[in-house]
DNA sequence: AAGTCGGGGAA
DNA sequence: TTCCCAGACTT
């Protein structure tokens, strides 16, 4: 049996029933495949289901505020996902709604990279054009005992060389498919099942003995420390402050409290320092208290962060002040979603 | 070609 | 702890 024919064999048995998989409505297919990137199926589920019940449609979302968009994925992180999938929904909009129905066209929406152009022509249209995700390069490389690095452009291309080769020209979907759920299934990243795999007698790494070598990444990324000192105003009234974070850079977009960058843990009388000559801070009378004394480690890809949360109380109303619960509609990162309701889940 | 962008699950 | 996930974008 052909590679095709043997994978696609051991995808009609194995196969998840995935709402997904249900759909050829490329806006349906589109949503799944952009909140899948870098991200599991089982954590990617329910924020499938809440886009497709929010917004029916690419019009409805692509008329909805960004606000309510990130709102929506709030949790799932790579919050530009989210922002381009917005923006991407207002072009298909403007093409007059339908969706561009070509690997090439759909390249153009914001988002939409090689692997998401391919995937929707392939499921929705069926252009015969192969997937090359994580998974991908991880049955590939074993079966075909391949050792190029896969995150460098020597690697992409050969890859992607090969794939095109295997894939099955009379139902890419479905090979398309097959593969990505064979590399979620069967040939896992540690310890994948080679005893019940299809492959066993051909898979290269397998008989060398060199599973766990393969893929081969190069790892680059250093990890940078940061030191927030997170400012949670409270006035009188129970009011406090959020502040948008930018529209680039990580959290873009999302809602978090004010607060100073420093090289380490603060005094009091340095917080207080600091404090006062924020460009916003109008001289309020204020007492102040550190709610932890060592800080929450958050940790990100390259980031590290090392957050402390100080409650500082004042004796007046202020102009851009919000409710608490005004606070928690705003689409916020888990590190602030974490804080708020443990703080105020027992303050209130 | 390298750096940036999250959060969680699994071992 | 470490790795990696249905990657894309910026510089």
């Amino acid at each position: 049996m052909s590679f095709h024919q043997l994978l696609i064999k051991w995808y009609e048995i194995h196969k998840r029933d995935l709402p997904w998989r249900a759909t050829q409505d490329p806006y349906r297919i589109w949503l799944s495949e952009v909140i899948l990137q870098q991200t599991r199926v089982n954590q990617g589920l329910p924020y499938y289901e809440n886009f497709v019940n929010t917004y029916p449609t690419v019009y409805q979302l692509a008329a909805a505020p960004q606000e309510n968009v990130l709102k929506l994925w709030q949790g799932l992180g790579y919050y530009s996902r989210a922002r381009n999938l917005h923006m991407a929904a207002q072009q298909v909009v403007d093409m007059g709604g339908l969706f561009p129905d070509s690997y090439k066209e759909l390249l153009k929406l914001k988002g939409v990279g090689d692997y998401t152009a391919a995937a929707i022509a392939s499921f929705a249209y069926k252009e015969v054009v192969p997937v090359v995700d994580g998974n991908v390069y991880r049955v590939l490389s074993r079966i075909y005992g391949i050792s190029t690095p896969i995150n460098e452009s020597a690697g992409i291309k050969e890859f992607k060389k090969l794939a095109s080769q295997l894939i099955d020209h009379n139902q890419p979907d479905v090979y398309n498919q097959a593969i990505m759920e064979f590399g979620a299934l069967q040939c896992l990243p540690r310890n994948p099942d080679c005893a019940t795999c299809p492959f066993s007698d051909d898979c290269i790494a397998l008989s060398d003995n060199r599973i766990d070598e393969l893929p081969v990444k190069i790892k680059k990324a250093k990890v940078k420390n940061l030191h927030h000192h997170y400012i949670v105003l409270q006035t009188p009234q129970d009011n406090t402050m959020l502040q948008e974070r930018p529209q680039s850079g990580i959290w873009a977009g999302l809602f978090e409290f004010p607060f100073i960058e420093s090289d380490g843990a603060l005094l009091s009388v340095e917080f207080r320092d600091k404090l006062q000559q924020q460009e916003w801070w109008s001289g309020f009378r204020f007492r102040e208290s550190v709610y932890n004394q060592d800080p929450i480690i958050h940790k990100l890809s390259h980031r590290k962060i090392h957050a402390y949360f100080w409650i500082v109380e004042i004796d007046q109303e202020i102009e851009n002040g919000i409710t608490i619960q005004q606070a928690f509609q705003k689409p916020l990162h888990i590190l602030m979603h974490r804080f708020m309701s443990s703080f105020w889940n027992s303050y209130l």
